[in-house]
DNA sequence: TATACTTAGTAACACGTGTTAATAAAACCG
DNA sequence: CGGTTTTATTAACACGTGTTACTAAGTATA
């Protein structure tokens, strides 16, 4: 229609440099594109250039989990934005937990360029696979053992920032709720960041004094009611989830016991309904939406061969004091 | 390898009917695929057949709203899964309110076969264009003045039974704080489910007595301080989103009234703290992972020119009996 | 045995793009 | 004016697949 060859059409709409075309023919090229709606199709770019400009975005947890995680809507959209900036597209898979080699397909047949994981079993054997072969991968979260490129929270010491405000408070029996089995790492984290806490305020810690929650308020509920039982009762507990902790907040009011009087509570997270717990949560702020956009972001570094200034990324988290720490109580 | 042409290796690994191939070549040819790890190129395949296999998941809300939603992830797994079950990927897009077109691309380009549109402007034009166009199209919600596909859950009739319940339970004087703006449709069509059940228990409803909230519990908190100084004073409340309920009953608490004794109340949505609320909240639970599955169910089926059965599908609610609505206390 | 039909396989085209090497025309230089 | 460089444009190939039309050989039928 503009009475030039498809090889000038592909120079003027893809504006190459090095190339040089009179601004007559490009204005006809450009006018006649308008005219007849044209599009440049993208299955035939991907073909030929071999890239899809598409990152794949795996999420492993099982069903449960992600129902009771209120922020990876954040951490979507994080990831999302990155990705718009660069002109990716993102492509959602869920696997389950125990379906390794689910999304190795989106690599083999060359739906995305990279893959970013979240959540990962420990032993997931697919993804040191793909590492090995050169594909480009971030994790979400950490893997043992490998050398995998990671972002994750500084979940450790977002931890001992939470129980080192229970002892400045001058409690010293403090016990923990987890967020998960200790099968998963996050769990082990933030367990490790209470401990470490603990050890550096010379205070010894009972095995007895750490319950495991799995997610759900139910498991929060079920453990407060198990350390309500323990001889001495905790004056403290850290719920390193604020979901968790919205079931042991229930368990406590239903013993009949006071928040903080009777017991402070310092939750992990900071879901959006924190503030408007009863009492107010004190609790840890997790960069959720900055954890997706970071590790977007770097995937498409490792994409484009560009390098990472350092391999794994902790982000900082923060200690979002209200009222059932009974810091704000005088 | 197997030496055999790329036709016949078409022919085996798809498994084409109506053609003979013998089983000797086809199992030479299975050998030589494993042995090469040869996976089809998904660039070629769309290429040549003009479909990609994939959904787009086009998300209105803007981050505000999204991330207050706390059933998202929920109607995202819906998607999922019923794309994963036909074979199709999914394709997330984010795009702010007010960006029309920002989504069209996804069709022009061939990225996606169909587009499942959520929480779009009433406005919105451009999803009319495409349908208009013969794209394949579902809405999540409602869009006035349309035949577009949608699937929605009936949020008046639940909101009317909301109210029905505590009509039943003796309230006369009862408010409401919408979920968000009345510019949402989502809002109008819950006002509405109220509206009719005062209308059919032939109470009348007066204008102070809705409030708007915007998603957020701070909105629910400031909504329900305006309802506490009208008069007469409701008994009780219709909140029409769990996570504006929040903040609504801390505001009830700290005016030093009880639920469901001085007040009752009643929220929409059942998301998975409702239980563990202070008192637990009686409220509307919403079918979101089957949301998400039979709009991506559907969706597929227009793509591949299966009919619908009906155009427009309303899912049932169901009324979630708890302790705030007083129904539990004898 | 001549004919028709089935079986097993392939050559050739098409999909829509990016890129390299080549060509023709124009401009510059001595 | 002959030779060299620059400018503007294109022909031809490649990417990896699905599909149609065709061939050749084998097998049943009359």
């Amino acid at each position: 229609m503009a009475g030039v060859s498809r090889t000038t059409v592909s120079f003027v709409l893809n504006n190459l440099e090095g190339v040089s075309i009179s601004a007559g023919t490009r204005q006809r090229v450009f006018d006649a594109a308008r005219k007849l709606n044209y599009h440049p199709n993208a299955a035939g770019r991907k073909l030929v250039s071999g890239k899809s400009n598409t990152l794949g975005l795996v999420l492993c947890q099982s069903p449960e989990q992600v129902f009771a995680d209120a922020f990876l809507p954040q951490v979507i959209f994080g990831v999302e934005q990155a990705a718009l900036q660069q002109g990716f597209h993102v492509l959602l898979k869920q696997v389950e937990p125990d379906d390794t080699k689910g999304y190795a397909r989106l690599i083999n047949e060359n739906h995305v360029d990279g893959i970013i994981l979240s959540g990962p079993r420990q032993d997931d054997a697919e993804i040191r696979r793909l590492y090995r072969d050169g594909v480009p991968v971030m994790v979400m979260g950490q893997l043992p053992d490998t050398s995998i490129p990671s972002v994750d929270v500084d979940a450790a010491a977002g931890a001992r920032t939470a129980v080192q405000h229970l002892i400045d408070l001058g409690h010293r029996q403090i016990a923990m709720i987890t967020n998960a089995p200790l099968t998963y790492t996050s769990a082990q984290q933030r367990r490790d960041g209470y401990l470490l806490a603990l050890k550096n305020a010379g205070l010894k810690s009972a095995k007895s004094y750490i319950q495991e929650g799995n997610y759900t308020p139910a498991s929060g509920f079920a453990a407060m009611t198990r350390l309500l039982e323990e001889a001495p009762r905790p004056t403290a507990v850290f719920v390193a989830s604020d979901v968790v902790a919205m079931g042991a907040i229930l368990a406590i009011k239903r013993a009949g016991l006071r928040i903080p009087g009777d017991l402070a509570i310092v939750g992990f997270d900071d879901i959006p309904l924190a503030e408007y717990f009863d009492p107010p949560l004190t609790t840890i702020r997790l960069p959720a939406f900055g954890l997706g956009w970071a590790v977007g972001e770097r995937l498409i570094r490792l994409i484009q061969n560009d390098g990472l200034d350092q391999n794994n990324v902790f982000m900082d988290s923060e200690l979002i004091i209200r009222d059932s720490s009974g810091a704000n109580i005088h």
